[in-house]
DNA sequence: CGAACGTCAAGAGCAGTGCTCTCAATTGTT
DNA sequence: AACAATTGAGAGCACTGCTCTTGACGTTCG
């Protein structure tokens, strides 16, 4: 068979392409149903064999290798935030920048206090050993930070993000160089202190996530954490220039 | 746990148990060399038993379980990232408050720079099937977050932190009983708004040390790494209240 | 001084893991 | 129907955590 025909199963056309793709399917379920119940460093093809009511060698004919797995699962982790977040903004106004981007925060909370294994996975420590595959992993990795940049990029192209405070923090030049590239790269209006902020913004949403879902506010302080969740969206707001209303 | 470790030594008497409590120390030593390479799910006691020059089961007198190592090497953990924090906070004068919040920020970020794997035990995902015994970890792993707790406040009973901005959001009912109790437990004198602000700080201060260690950044984007976080600081600095200068 | 005791390392063994290999059976295609 | 591609089963290797038994050692006490 070509190797063209084995790309993206735009095909399929043979049951046995078909009944291949759909053992796959299975596998990668029956893979995020450990995960969620296991965590990543416990995933176990084995496991997942057995559920598949298959010897474990058998899943080799269809998965590489754990790691191979491990990258199906981030794939498929990314894009379910992904869908979950552009869902979220979608519903949204698209002239309401900032209530596209609480609904943003909002919904990178829900998911990952709803799929807090698969959320570590992401966003947790790197499993040893396993280096993600960067041409399969980085555009649905960016998914998200893609469609925040988006939201501020608008926001300030429309005239509703709060120009940098004239006492803001110098940026010196070999970040303001790496500010550039990236304003370049995505093709951005802001101005470097906002794009600043804006990474601050991103890394401080994950922060709190990260905190919340690893536990690491003790298991008693702080019952309202939901609460907690949106003050800290509205200041974040405010830091990346949205002004207050 | 070395200088507990140390401290045990000298209370002990008899050779035998200070046998026994240096060969703890050794394999708490291997097991934090084996942590920083090869990272935490896949710690090996077999491998620690290996490089100690001892058969797998030998460990068992020592240490006694997998899980009970992890303890260990966390409060180890715990204890070397607060060693290295208060040596940086208290390297600047008493009175220099906002001198002292920078130098918490970049002692965190250096340590976990310098440690990954450790600094990943301690903020990463979870290790799975392992629940930290919160009466040993507990103590050593709030102290961080209690010097920056106390820096807070000291610098607001000094009259340095700018009082909460009029235009602030507002404070939920629920989230205020949380944060009256944060106060109330640790005899705090700041206002809520600034609690919240505090708690927004504290997380994100790990979440962009977390996306600089895991790798959240891709390899190419922002190369001064250091300049970006010291920004992010600055930022955070007006954030928790401390006026521009 | 010798015996009892506490401690220790070693080894075998159980159940689990990832992964490779061979072999037979099934299946789709020709 | 015949062929070839594909698949599942099973054995096997090296590894893991952990338990149990055995034999050896050193200390301590009668």
């Amino acid at each position: 068979m070509t190797d063209a025909a084995t790309n993206a199963d735009a095909g399929l056309r043979t049951p046995r392409e078909r009944a291949r793709a759909r053992t796959v399917a299975d596998i990668v379920r029956l893979g995020r149903e450990h995960l969620a119940t296991h965590g990543a460093a416990a995933l176990s093809l084995r496991a997942v064999a057995r559920d598949l009511g298959v010897v474990s060698s058998a899943v080799y004919r269809y998965v590489a290798s754990r790691d191979e797995l491990l990258t199906l699962l981030l794939v498929d982790a990314y894009n379910d935030l992904g869908d979950a977040v552009d869902a979220a903004v979608g519903a949204k106004s698209e002239g309401d920048f900032s209530g596209r981007f609480h609904a943003l925060g909002l919904a990178v909370r829900e998911w990952a206090v709803r799929e807090p294994a698969r959320y570590g996975l992401l966003f947790g420590s790197p499993v040893p050993g396993y280096r993600a595959p960067a041409g399969r992993t980085e555009a649905p990795g960016t998914r998200v930070v893609y469609s925040l940049v988006g939201i501020l990029d608008d926001a300030y192209r429309a005239g509703e993000l709060a120009p940098p405070p004239a006492d803001a923090a110098v940026v010196p030049p070999a970040l303001a160089a790496d500010l550039d590239a990236v304003r370049a790269g995505l093709g951005l209006a802001v101005p470097d202190s906002l794009i600043a902020n804006g990474v601050l913004v991103w890394t401080s949403l994950f922060g709190a996530v990260s905190f919340e879902v690893f536990g690491q506010y003790g298991p008693d302080t702080f019952k309202a954490r939901e609460d907690l969740f949106e003050h800290h969206l509205h200041v974040l707001a405010g830091l990346a220039g949205f002004r207050r209303g």
